[in-house]
DNA sequence: CATCTAGGTAACCTCTGGGTTACGTACTCT
DNA sequence: AGAGTACGTAACCCAGAGGTTACCTAGATG
């Protein structure tokens, strides 16, 4: 389905920016505050609340809000699109090197 | 190292554009020259000539010169770096929810 | 209630990444 | 040798990504 390859996608976009890699790195150590991942990076919060905004529609994370705050937390669904891009990209690669090889010898023989 | 970080960084950069994936995807089939490269993308030459370039520094992919043309094929180094990126991160990520959790259990001991 | 804090959003600016055309060069082929 | 092909590179253009400041609202707090 077409779906899964959208979300790859996404997610190899989103993770395809220096920033944005940043922000999920700071996010590992548990959830944050908009505010605190701002105050962690060389950018103004609403530049954070951007980035926090594309990485959530790549479903790298999600939030709550409590209380006053917004708490963003690891979203591991992108991450594993993010994976699957890589792991179905290079299986796909090695199949078809695994079959031009087999070609070659089919002449060969 | 922070040599390997580097080329992480680079990894992701250059895969983090649609372009650029549709060419890498072309090359899985197998080493295509730039212009065939090309007649399969909705851009003229030179725009992939630049991209292969850049997906060149980010050992992505590797090209020798076949008499007039330039054969380039897939390099797995770049992409066992952009694997390392994603597996390091969620590594490290789960180590720490791990460590949360003991913590937590800890508190409540 | 008054104030302060957290954060989203709009409006705007700047710059660079991704594109193009034009051109030069090296190799191939007849 | 001369025409044709494959490619790199330089020069240029421009939309949009990524940044900022300004403003508004919703909770927290005294």
């Amino acid at each position: 389905m077409a779906a899964a390859e959208k979300r790859r996608e996404l997610a190899m976009d989103a993770l395809g920016n220096p920033m944005r890699r940043r922000i999920v790195k700071l996010l590992r150590a548990g959830p944050l505050p908009v505010g605190s991942i701002a105050a962690e990076l060389p950018v103004s919060r609403p530049a954070v609340s951007k980035h926090l905004r594309l990485l959530e529609r790549a479903e790298l994370v999600t939030f709550d809000k409590h209380g006053n705050r917004n708490l963003f937390r690891l979203n591991p669904s992108g991450f594993d699109a993010a994976r699957g891009w890589l792991e179905e990209f290079w299986d796909e690669a090695l199949a078809r090197f695994a079959r031009a090889v087999e070609d070659e010898l089919e002449g060969k023989r």
